[in-house]
DNA sequence: GGTGATGAATTTTTT
DNA sequence: ATTCATCACC
């Protein structure tokens, strides 16, 4: 921290007057080394997809430590992701030869974080306070929605707290929300923030917009402590700056007061989290807000083809209010972008299963191949076909490591020791496993604790002393909070990886898993373990709680090649060698859903949500979309999506199964609809498609050698012996997971 | 207080 | 189609 980062033992000699630029620099186009080099002053970097923008801001921070311009602790860089923040200490450490120490990257939220920690108090917090998660969040509105008597088939939760998010994303504390908003949902939305704020207080707790919400506060009340970080942080960087919300950009502007050295990269035709409260405004305007700023442009893709370049660029110049940029490549020719046309989604995921393995075929490797889809509801078509070719794949973004129940009800338990006032810690294992503590027991407890202003811990210890409990719960809880004093002494001596292992033990946690026939138990158990040794990398309780609710990522390292399925959101940042781009369909994608909330606006979102799916080529890149679909359970005929038509001509590559058009065939072909003027047209098609189906289906996923006895293994519950069989339908007694039944397709003989 | 049935909802989610 | 929550019932 205190390490005036001295360059003695580094060959790099401070370039007071460089003769020759340092070879960091060198390799750097003219646009990148001009945003490197303009250290000075408000920057905004247009930093187009592919365009070397981690280069850039990487180098430049090396430049700027270099340079002996500032100390790592006098640079602030924010990011979104702490992936982006860990591959930026990496790679600036790489590039000065040294791990940095003690400097200020991080993601908005865990900056945001550490500034609290350290000024709790001033906010009415005290430091080990708690973040709350999305799910805490809910389930503590939940609770409030009784008292507020809101209706919650009206407004459930979720909602709620998605307008109290929005809110907060805004910088609007309850008494900040304009007069015009508070009238949401009958106005009671507003009452109950105010108490969900209150409630935050009481249960010492943060959720995340608070992190910089609180901030804000802080440094309004406390304009010394502003100052204070104003003059620390004389650099400032900042990563996908369009995605920033109103409270980021307040924090911002803030703390970049002092030196004005701020320097914001981002990309607003890759801006796709409106509706997470993200401000695209906020890039649109930086030149207003940072009066004199200078505005470099990166223009230069290297990483894709012309054709895919071109596609992408056609399409974006359909949306409006852009900053403009032109994108260009040195790269010679390769292949158009292909848009495929099928019958059905089944038909979709063969197709693009079978492009996998002929890609595979010509060398390509399949951890450099990606499908992306709009909605995460899609990846099971992709999936199901990938187990039935026996292609490794990987989906990314599923439930994280953390999200999983057995994991956060561990880590309540670890929240329960370490903060007593954790009432939603609490309530969520107090009767995990069962202890005879109910819901009438739950509501004396509730009652009481709302009535005294008191946590619930402490209001059962007071409620202990009285005789208002039945003997039965009076004693489990009893027992449950001596244990838990227990737990708390031997937080002070034991690690806490030890005391973990213990915790999930005396708990009776573990035993509750152990005894469940559930086929994923073993799984769960597993994941305790995980947890257990993940542990061991922290010195207290504290800092590992922190990490939880603010760092921990879903670990998933792989040593097989895999293709990655995940959503269109999930892949912005990435590229890969070849990208598939399937359920290019009105509806679908633009999403229907989105467009009904927001309009025009909301289209331009999911046009630049295509435009971030094709830039993630850099070779091959194939669009494709179906003439009908099952959407939950009913089949429906859909059209192919108006992104389709707004692909440039002459760098796309259209090609449809007999009887499906994209629209753009439309003009020469005749469109014929096999069904029109039918009536039944759901059973209809399901014929159609059964028959299909046994034509191609059939040889890869049946037929050959599935009898009883026969060892299999099943991507998601491993290995197993057949039972039984039944027409396509098998029984599996599975290793692990136990006796199920199956869809032969999904297995594979091991 | 735990279990099974019925009914409603189902976009994206870096923290 | 599937999941998830709530409600009735054991």
């Amino acid at each position: 921290m205190s390490d005036p980062f001295e360059l003695d033992d580094d060959p790099q000699p401070a370039p007071a007057a460089p003769a020759r630029a340092p070879a960091y620099l060198e390799g750097l186009n003219e646009s990148q080394r001009e945003a490197v080099e303009a250290v000075e002053g408000p920057v905004l970097v247009l930093a187009g997809a592919g365009t070397g923008k981690t280069r850039v801001l990487t180098t430049r921070l090396g430049h700027i430590l270099m340079q002996n311009r500032a100390g790592p602790g006098e640079i602030l860089a924010v990011t979104f992701t702490n992936k982006a923040a860990g591959e930026m200490k990496e790679r600036v450490s790489h590039l000065v030869g040294r791990p940095v120490e003690g400097w200020w990257v991080g993601t908005f939220h865990a900056i945001g974080a550490r500034i609290l920690r350290a000024n709790a108090e001033a906010v009415g917090l005290s430091p080990q306070f708690t973040i709350l998660d999305a799910d805490d969040q809910v389930r503590l509105i939940k609770q409030l929605i009784d008292v507020h008597e809101i209706d919650e088939k009206r407004l459930p939760p979720r909602t709620i707290s998605g307008i109290i998010q929005r809110w907060k994303d805004r910088g609007f504390l309850p008494e900040k929300v304009p007069t015009s908003e508070a009238g949401q949902g009958d106005g009671k939305v507003l009452d109950l923030y105010k108490d969900y704020q209150e409630r935050l207080s009481t249960l010492n707790a943060a959720d995340f917009g608070d992190l910089l919400l609180l901030c804000l506060k802080l440094f309004q009340e406390q304009p010394d402590v502003l100052k204070s970080y104003q003059r620390r942080f004389r650099y400032i960087m900042v990563d996908e700056y369009q995605d920033t919300n109103v409270a980021q950009y307040l924090w911002l502007r803030l703390l970049a007061q002092e030196y004005r050295n701020i320097c914001c990269v981002g990309d607003d035709d890759q801006s796709i989290y409106s509706w997470r409260g993200a401000e695209v405004g906020n890039i649109l305007r930086f030149e207003e807000d940072f009066p004199g700023a200078r505005v470099v442009r990166l223009e230069r893709n290297y990483r894709s083809t012309p054709h895919i370049l071109a596609a992408a660029s056609g399409l974006i110049t359909y949306n409006e209010g852009r900053l403009g940029k032109t994108l260009w490549t040195d790269i010679n020719d390769g292949e158009k972008v292909r848009v495929r046309g099928v019958w059905d989604g089944e038909a979709e995921a063969r197709l693009v299963g079978d492009e996998i393995e002929a890609y595979q075929n010509k060398g390509e490797k399949l951890s450099d191949m990606a499908v992306l889809v709009r909605a995460g509801f899609q990846t099971r078509e992709f999936e199901e076909r990938m187990i039935t070719l026996g292609i490794p794949y990987r989906v990314i973004g599923g439930p994280r490591f953390y999200e999983r129940q057995e994991i956060r009800d561990a880590v309540a338990y670890l929240r329960v020791i370490a903060q007593p006032d954790d009432d939603l810690a609490f309530e969520r294992i107090v009767n995990v496993p069962t202890r005879g503590i109910g819901k009438t027991t739950l509501q004396t407890v509730h009652t009481y604790a709302r009535a005294e202003r008191l946590s619930l811990t402490r209001a059962i210890a007071k409620l202990l002393e009285t005789d208002e409990l039945r003997p039965q719960a009076r004693k489990s809880l009893s027992d449950l909070l001596a244990t838990f004093e227990m737990w708390r002494v031997m937080s002070g001596t034991k690690p806490s990886a030890e005391l973990c292992k213990q915790v999930l033990e005396d708990s009776g946690y573990v035993d509750m898993w152990k005894a469940k026939r559930e086929p994923d138990a073993p799984g769960r158990l597993d994941n305790l373990k995980e947890l257990v040794v993940a542990l061991e990398d922290f010195e207290t309780l504290g800092s590992f709680l922190e990490h939880v609710s603010l760092v921990m990522e879903n670990e998933e390292r792989s040593d097989t090649a895999k293709v990655s399925i995940m959503t269109l959101h999930g892949a912005k940042g990435l590229e890969f060698g070849t990208v598939f781009l399937p359920g290019w369909e009105e509806g679908l994608f633009p999403n229907q859903r989105s467009l009904d909330e927001g309009g025009l606006a909301s289209l331009e979102e999911e046009r630049r949500l295509a435009y971030v799916g094709i830039t993630r080529a850099r070779k091959h890149c194939m669009i494709s979309f179906a003439a009908n679909r099952r959407v939950y359970g009913q089949w429906q005929s859909a059209t192919p999506s108006r992104f389709i038509d707004e692909l440039p001509a002459e760098h796309i590559d259209v090609f449809s199964e007999s009887g499906v058009y994209a629209r753009r065939d439309a003009a020469s072909a005749e469109l014929v609809d096999p069904f029109a003027g039918v009536d039944d047209v759901p059973r209809s098609r399901r014929r159609m498609i059964e028959v299909d189906r046994g034509a191609s289906y059939k040889p890869t996923s049946n037929g050959a050698g599935f009898s009883i006895g026969i060892r299999v293994f099943h991507q998601k519950f491993g290995y197993g012996k057949i039972t039984s069989v039944d027409g396509d339908k098998l029984d599996i007694d599975f290793e692990k997971a136990g006796p199920k039944r199956v869809m032969a397709s999904f297995v594979l003989p091991a």
